[in-house]
DNA sequence: GATATTTTTTGTCAGTTGACAAGTTTTATT
DNA sequence: AATAAAACTTGTCAACTGACAAAAAATATC
């Protein structure tokens, strides 16, 4: 073997270049849609030049996947935490806080859900790849803790499904939906109270447990 | 004047392309969203060649108007009907009522909700025409009702908005996110059964009354 | 049947898109 | 400082987009 490899060079700078590229795609795929971003907007959002997503990621749909695991990567770190924060209380207090803090959540990261009711609508290779990678495991932790309540009768009497898609789409619509609420009905979604006022809300009406 | 202006011809086989096209607008237009719908993909929907958008609407700003202002009519009358035919009933069970109808409605008509979402999450011109054209109404039409339950004692203890939201986003989510439901928990939304149990679990959170 | 008008069909345009390739600069290691 | 690899930059391509214009076909009215 010729041994005149002497030492390859690493990566530097690259790290800020991949990472500005990945926000400004999460965000740009999560408003306007896959098809609709373009490579060159994105890049010019992330303050980039132009063939750096060739460069980095290799083409548009390696973009998308990396950046969406990225986002929920970040994200399911945060919501295990909180789940496991909510261990040692009771039962029904333990729920109404998981979905305070899911509605919390939803508020902090409406980008997940814009994303995942974009691409939920299509059934295309996003859509297989998020349900896959994403939604499934999530949709998994939840239904064990839906069923735990089941059992102390603390849970309305309806199928998992049903539960499942009332509690996330009523948590996150209306933060997503930020711009419409703004214009219809004058909310400021980022607002603390705001989002206090809504988990209240829906913590109430999912669990009418007590009220603090 | 020169009288020889004989008589000017009228439309026939025209409406027809017209409608055709419109069908296929809303289609795409609410499963990919406006700027990813090419109109060349809508004419070959439609079944019609190339250039009748240009004619039939001028521009693709024009027909994405026409569309959802088609779309819009033919759904609110029928939103209209359902109100009305509750009108000699309690007020409480025309509540329940209404809300199961609004489940069914969204259940019918899933390109509503997808095309409000869409561009609910970016301000702007298509927001500010759903949102002064077709949401508002809707939005005060239902705020009369639930102040009307409000005096009764009959709605749970949340400002408005929060209602509104938590409304149209549980009643309509599950049926925008068909492929999505159908891949991660195996549900056919256009089930009859399916769409009932949705409307029963959402009136009876909301409003807790008789179960018939 | 003649004719004017609506409707359809096809050609073409400038702008944008994602991808790749050939360059240039920067950086780490010797 | 020399050098090789990594990172960045720029040029170019075929495909697609929305729009318009001109030609062809269909249709209603006389």
């Amino acid at each position: 073997m010729s041994e005149t490899a002497p030492t390859p060079a690493k990566q530097e700078r690259a790290v800020a270049t991949r990472e500005a590229l990945l926000d400004a795609a999460i965000r740009r795929f999560a408003s306007t849609g896959y098809e609709a971003a373009s490579t060159r907007q994105i890049e010019q959002d992330a303050g980039v030049k132009r063939g750096l997503i060739s460069y980095h990621f290799g083409s548009k749909e390696a973009l998308w996947k990396a950046a969406t695991q990225w986002l929920f990567d970040r994200a399911s770190k945060e919501l295990r935490m909180t789940e496991e924060a909510a261990n040692n209380i009771d039962e029904v207090a333990r729920l109404r806080y998981f979905v305070r803090a899911f509605v919390q959540f939803s508020a902090k990261y409406p980008e997940i859900n814009r994303l995942m009711i974009r691409e939920g609508m299509d059934d295309d290779w996003r859509l297989e790849w998020l349900v896959e990678h994403v939604v499934r495991p999530w949709y998994e932790r939840i239904h064990i803790l839906f069923e735990r309540a089941r059992r102390i009768g603390a849970t309305p009497d309806i199928a998992y499904p049903h539960f499942y898609y009332l509690l996330t789409s009523s948590a996150a619509m209306m933060f997503s939906m930020a711009p419409e609420a703004r214009r219809l009905a004058g909310i400021d979604t980022s607002d603390d109270a705001v989002i206090s006022a809504h988990a209240d809300a829906i913590a109430d009406l999912l669990f009418p447990g007590d009220n603090t």
